[in-house]
DNA sequence: ACTCTATTTAGATTTATATCTAATTAGATT
DNA sequence: AATCTAATTAGATATAAATCTAAATAGAGT
């Protein structure tokens, strides 16, 4: 039931949140504690949650611990959505007007 | 808050099945009764909060009710699940190949 | 070894989800 | 208009999720 886990896990507003955050690299736990209205232990729960989808994991450094996205997890898990939601429309690029070419997080 | 009730509407698997089942076609709600070992109202409940994703809406047609997969709003769920997970190599269709050209929902 | 900081684990509580049976609504059929 | 079928709404209950404070762990610095 890991493909359970993932979903519930992104059903919180924070936990994508952090999920979002982490795309842009690592960052301790710490850091995330003043972005969000609640305590420190909740806070640590949404990791752990996280963690058990397999969609973060823990790096620990002195006594700081860094999560990082797990890029794999996350693919796989989007392929998923995908297979779930996507149209045809939405697999294949819209061919209307042409912008927005090229690499590189276009739309972030 | 809409989008937030999206996701949660996905977090549970009867009711991501109803999703990928409704991609086919529209079915109407006694066609998934069989299908899944609960009652017909708590059923209807999962109808109820996918309706409110706005991912499903319904069709009375004599006294069946069918829903049908709204696209547009399973498209923006999907956009929005992309930018959240995805990664560089995830998110853009390959740019080597082709294009991704396009305006339309670029993604939100 | 003591202490400070970062983070998690324990345990309790509140709030939200999922589920059921029974009752209701809406339309079709006789 | 009585009744049948399909589906929902009402109301109750059980299970799970989110949150808190307090206590514990892990490593660093003194």
């Amino acid at each position: 039931m890991l493909i359970n886990t993932a979903y519930k896990a992104l059903a919180h507003p924070i936990r994508r949140d952090i999920l979002k955050r982490l795309r842009a690299g690592r960052l301790h736990a710490g850091a995330f504690a003043p972005l969000y209205d609640i305590s420190k232990p909740s806070l640590s729960s949404h990791f752990s949650i996280l963690k058990e989808a397999g969609l973060i994991e823990p790096e620990r450094e002195g006594n700081h611990i860094y999560y990082r996205l797990n890029a794999t997890v996350a693919d796989e898990v989007l392929s998923g959505i995908m297979e779930l939601l996507g149209t045809d429309e939405a697999q294949k690029p819209s061919y209307e007007i042409s912008v927005n070419v090229g690499k590189g997080t276009p739309h972030v």
